[in-house]
DNA sequence: GTTATTGTGTAATGTACGCTACATAATACT
DNA sequence: AGTATTATGTAGCGTACATTACACAATAAC
């Protein structure tokens, strides 16, 4: 008994959603949202517009999609990194470096699809990424305040400050060892900061 | 005996090119390269595409105008904050704190001419912002290679990845004193990294 | 005054993009 | 077999945008 479901009723699908969404996901990684058209896609997933329209709804549609595919599957593990039993320090250090090693990892990609997203000209695509860049900057803020409360707001503000730097200077082509070497001095300052 | 020079042949101009060059300064920081259209410009400065044509070659010819004014008159003056008689780690703080005020002054305006310019969807726009961005990354690298040549590198990617967080964090609507308190902390990991 | 030169205004062109109308194909249900 | 349902393919619509053709206006040189 496998856990396929009867078939759905009218004529099947040539293509795979989940597939398509993860195809969108590359495209829109690499070359930022407006960049992006949906001729892009509907080429890259071997489709025609109506078909693109029939699963997605519209562009900004298809981009939730990918933003929940990528908070599922390929952004930073917050909750495995923000960890109670850990210093805050640490923990702070270690997602900055995290967030080095993310940006660099596909040199296909340009920097955090979420954060680069924020900054999307066209409305709706701004305001789905600029949603989820939130809810990360609360996780992190409220993991602080748990310890430091004093210092949550500023160091909050600090470690989303340098990931969009970093994003941004993923963007701008410093690879791996640059992103770290920077991640890791703001690693220190955190912990200055907290000892302090 | 005034600075002007004989008038030109034909029909004179209805508008003054800098000031127009200044109107359009303030929109392309307002609202990013792609999101204004020749239109708007045209607009704002009261004629007609035409116009605009004859003056500026196209939109691309009258960023780098933009840009040249903003180099001149807009931007952090590099030159005055890194001092050579004074201390590396002091004049990198006080860069960093007067690209906090920077971004932070006109609130019309969202983060670093220069570096939002950077992320330009248009190629031509985009290179010619990088090059500024590349020129001032090259003057504070100088500045601090002349003086502590074995972190200049480190501290100019983090000082410029600052930047660049501290410019994505006033486009997503950080006032003074968050960017501030941001840019002072990070100021402090330049003075430790400077010490230690 | 005439002519050359330069700017302006109206109106349009070409192009790219998001999106859709419509006829047709493929499948499930009866 | 027949019908309802869903997807596809072709082709196109509407809009926004950068850019321009062209006739006309304003000025300097002669």
């Amino acid at each position: 008994m496998t856990t396929k479901i009867s078939r759905p009723r009218g004529r099947p699908r040539r293509f795979d959603a989940d597939q398509a969404v993860a195809t969108a996901q590359k495209l829109f990684h690499a070359r930022g949202y407006d960049a992006v058209g949906v001729a892009d896609v509907a080429e890259a997933l071997g489709i025609n517009p109506p078909s693109f329209y029939a699963a997605f709804g519209n562009k900004a549609g298809l981009y939730t999609r990918v933003l929940e595919r990528y908070a599922a599957t390929g952004a930073i593990p917050l909750q495995d990194l923000l960890r109670p039993d850990r210093p805050v320090a640490e923990c702070l250090a270690a997602l900055l470096e995290q967030a080095a090693r993310h940006y660099a990892a596909d040199p296909g990609a340009a920097g955090c699809l979420v954060i680069e997203g924020s900054r999307a000209n066209d409305p709706d695509a701004r305001q789905a990424a600029c949603a989820y860049r939130v809810a990360a900057e609360t996780v992190i803020r409220d993991f602080i305040a748990a310890r430091v409360p004093e210092e949550a707001e500023r160091l909050t503000d600090f470690v989303g400050t340098v990931m969009a730097g970093l994003s941004a200077q993923a963007r701008n082509g410093h690879g791996l060892e640059r992103l770290l070497a920077t991640a890791r001095l703001a690693g220190q300052a955190v912990a200055q900061t907290l000892v302090g």
